[in-house]
DNA sequence: TGGGTAGTTTAGAATATTCTAAAATACTAA
DNA sequence: TTAGTATTTTAGAATATTCTAAACTACCCA
């Protein structure tokens, strides 16, 4: 049981593993887009971008809706963004303590 | 540049991209620990458990400290357990509002 | 010194992820 | 119906990750 919430826990946190996911997730931070906006946004194949898409669906990270023949994505749970928000405020501190490691000092 | 912070930020991601490794964290939660005692409580072979933590390290999420023959893990950066936390929370939110689609509510 | 324990490193096999290219589907509009 | 656009799916090659087993290093103590 306990081992079955690491595996989603997992499973969630391999969409932020890949920096074009990330890219998505913050372009479409406060709007939906479609396919082919995202596509030449990210300069992805819309094949490429189109199997990215399905995965962050399949685990709920994106929603999406169809209008004719353009399909928009959007974020799903907008909670997400805090946690990628502080995962990246988490990465620029360190960041900047290396950096100033770098330099010689402490901090 | 920005480029350069989305491979970053998926690095650092990775990490929480596999069941043990969140194990681990959430196990270093509020003690270090040597890394006997830590191949015994996560069934992992020492040698594994090694290259988890070496990579863990790397990324800066854990650090280290030699006592003798024994070397025992921590959390570097005690804000990753907030994210962890988070993520943690939006899976339940996910998992609650999956089951209760399955019994047929909307909520 | 020599033997034992703790941990790391290396090599390579097994598995999973990512990408490209081509084919398929879904819709629109003439 | 047919042609065209948007998106998805599939297959397979390229690459990366994970794990096991064996060799290695570092330290302790008799």
């Amino acid at each position: 049981m306990e081992d079955q919430i690491y595996a989603y826990h997992a499973e969630m946190c391999q969409v932020f593993s890949h920096p074009k996911r990330l890219e998505l997730i913050n372009v479409l931070r406060d709007q939906e887009m479609s396919v082919s906006d995202l596509s030449e946004k990210l300069s992805l194949t819309p094949s490429n971008l189109s199997q990215h898409l399905a995965m962050m669906r399949e685990r709920h990270i994106l929603a999406s809706r169809k209008e004719g023949n353009v399909v928009y994505y959007r974020i799903a749970n907008p909670r997400l963004l805090q946690a990628f928000d502080l995962l990246r405020e988490i990465l620029f501190e360190q960041i900047r303590h290396d950096a100033a490691l770098i330099r010689g000092r402490t901090i």
